[in-house]
DNA sequence: TAACATAAAGACAGGTCTGTTCATTTATTT
DNA sequence: AAATAAATGAACAGACCTGTCTTTATGTTA
């Protein structure tokens, strides 16, 4: 009975199904089943509702990771290999639609646009988490390899969305291996 | 006075810096100078209008690479180092915003809708044209070495597009390098 | 000059969008 | 059970959207 949260995972699911712009605010409080009046009493407008789910899907997606990686022990590549297996699983479960802060920057390309510009601290921060495990990791530039890593996930991603069953998340996490061993 | 492609000219700049949804008609025809009923005679529907712009683009792009690509030999290495060099320069000019399919396949996500149909199959051509030139320069698996190829670009271009001036083009054709060198 | 095609300008219809307001009903708490 | 808080449902405003249509103006060709 969490409104909140009710209203973050009906925004969530038509957001990657349908697209942002595309999914208005009586589509969202019809299909989630509550009053208009609730919604904006929790998110004071759909700018804010955007925001809250973007950093949402962030938390979700770090703590699922960290959950996953923290076991494995540091000054090792097989934190990056793990790394590499445990994206490629993200990208392929039924429910993964593309990182949500790359849709809203591409819905919101203005850069004075304030959901840009916080899509942009999410890359950055993605960037910066991938670049500390590369650097726990021993590689030789840790900003370069997460950079690169970053790169290739956030290319996989978008390729698996518009042409799933291609296999480009296998493909990107293979060069990623690639890239990691030539980085010692 | 070539009023189709005015108006295929200032579409292309509203839909890359404001996005398509948010570039309505009334506002394409204000900018370019034109009558609605000129814009509807050329193209039908606004859908066909960003078909045409997608395809218009895509041409143009396949059109610059080639242009100079043309002039290396082939069963050489060297056609995929300059391919990497090229596409470094695309991504870099000032008039880069992304790629257009891209911009198209996320605002339209759904897999029935003609526009993101559209979009994966120009997706799917770029992959061609790469894995076609990694054959051509003689890699062990193009298919494969086109396809990460194809990933780093795209990766890159969307990277480059949030966080300008990070310098993930350069890291993505360094990046690309390393997959080439990998691939004999 | 006369006939024809093309473009301009703008009103219009029917729909959707965000955000506000208000009276009514349902929960929760003391 | 009484008082407080929260959620509902519905209507509303003002703006924007695509696409159609009509009237007037501008060229172009015979």
């Amino acid at each position: 009975m969490n409104m909140r949260e009710r209203i973050l995972l009906t925004a969530a699911s038509l957001f990657e199904s349908r697209g942002i712009h595309a999914s208005g605010v009586d589509t969202i409080i019809a299909e989630s089943g509550i009053a208009k009046a609730t919604l904006y009493k929790h998110f004071p407008s759909k700018n804010l509702l955007i925001v809250a789910y973007l950093r949402d899907k962030s938390d979700r997606f770090y703590e699922w990771l960290n959950s996953r990686l923290s076991s494995k022990k540091a000054n090792s590549l097989d934190i990056l290999v793990e790394l590499c297996e445990l994206v490629e699983q993200w990208i392929m479960t039924p429910e993964f639609h593309g990182l949500p802060f790359h849709i809203a920057s591409v819905e919101f390309p203005d850069p004075t646009h304030p959901i840009n510009q916080y899509s942009a601290v999410l890359a950055v921060e993605l960037q910066g988490y991938l670049s500390k495990i590369a650097a726990e990791a021993g590689a030789k530039d840790p900003e370069a390899l997460g950079q690169q890593l970053t790169i290739l996930f956030e290319g996989a991603a978008l390729v698996e969305r518009l042409s799933p069953g291609i296999g480009a998340a296998k493909r990107a996490k293979n060069a990623a291996l690639t890239l990691i061993r030539a980085s010692i």
